[in-house]
DNA sequence: TCTGCGATGTTACATTATAACGTTTGGCCA
DNA sequence: TGGCCAAACGTTATAATGTAACATCGCAGA
């Protein structure tokens, strides 16, 4: 595995950043884990990934037909699903669903649950990677005895620049 | 306000408990915070509020449209919409995103954030309301210096009613 | 009683997602 | 290499969820 030339996990989509080296990176690794695995990152699937890691705020499923369609991709709904379904199950996208939309998972290998900073303003989305929040919660659930698959946790709200900017 | 013969922030949809309470509770509780605020809790407000409370699991929209036509009340989905946001905005009820589904508040005077644990065997959810994790998130969101605004947390499992029986 | 605003009715439509079935493709093994 | 299977994709249709826009109603306060 290469290093990153960004580190993902610190810097944030709200602070300034080489936005195409994370979309470098963010493919070459997804090719590493599907080839690992015996996974087919297709066609499909690699642009509906790239097309989602390109966008500064999550995509929603028929922005991305949209642009499929704009490249001269004719596609039907279920086709996008499909890729999208393929890239959440190997941890390679999100759906936020307080947005009903998708973004790209900042630490594929690591098969974490998503928490997200969602910006009101901007609308820019930035994941979290606290193992402690995640035991937190465990613990909370498992006081009451549940058991727990996974979690979404979706925070909203204004993020520094916006602030800043107001 | 009456003392509560349940204790809702103790036990949970997952233990054994009067849910008639509940529901009685929950509505007397409702008009009472409608009445001090000057809100006015219509027929089709309390009705929604009232068949979300009598179900055991969250309820659509929809669900609650068709009881209404069940009702003899033809009404059309913005009808219900309408009664769902009002409700929300008044911390009557949280709609679950991941389930496009509604469930009553169990602590509207509280304002707190909502935060559930979603059987996906039995399909019930139990709200949590716990400080501590919201500090916890809001401390997490202020280190990259993020002001949170509110918060969804959806936790998916088994609950120990389900386990146990399997 | 009048009046104004908030609540509701009504129609139409937008957005998001999936079911069902046929066709293609890519890899595996004889 | 050729055939076969399963997975991926195409296609059509439709389900499920949510909202815009405008008309009407009705209640509370002047």
């Amino acid at each position: 595995m290469p290093i990153p030339k960004n580190d993902m996990t610190d810097s944030t989509v709200f602070t300034k950043h080489d936005h195409q080296l994370c979309i470098q990176e963010a493919l070459d690794t997804a090719k590493e884990i599907c080839k690992s695995n015996g996974l087919r990152l297709t066609d499909t699937r690699l642009r509906v990934l790239e097309l989602i890691w390109q966008s500064h705020t999550p995509v929603g499923a028929y922005e991305i037909l949209a642009k499929f369609s704009e490249e001269g991709r004719n596609s039907a709904p279920p086709t996008v699903y499909r890729a999208l379904e393929f890239l959440q199950e190997n941890n390679l996208v999100h759906r936020l669903a307080s947005l009903n939309a998708f973004i790209g998972c900042i630490a594929p290998e690591h098969g974490h649950q998503g928490s997200f900073l969602i910006c009101k303003k901007c609308s820019k989305a930035q994941e979290l990677t606290s193992r402690e929040l995640e035991k937190d919660i465990q613990a909370l659930a498992g006081k009451q005895g549940f058991t727990v698959d996974n979690m979404t946790l979706e925070v909203s709200g204004v993020c520094p620049r916006c602030k800043a900017e107001a």
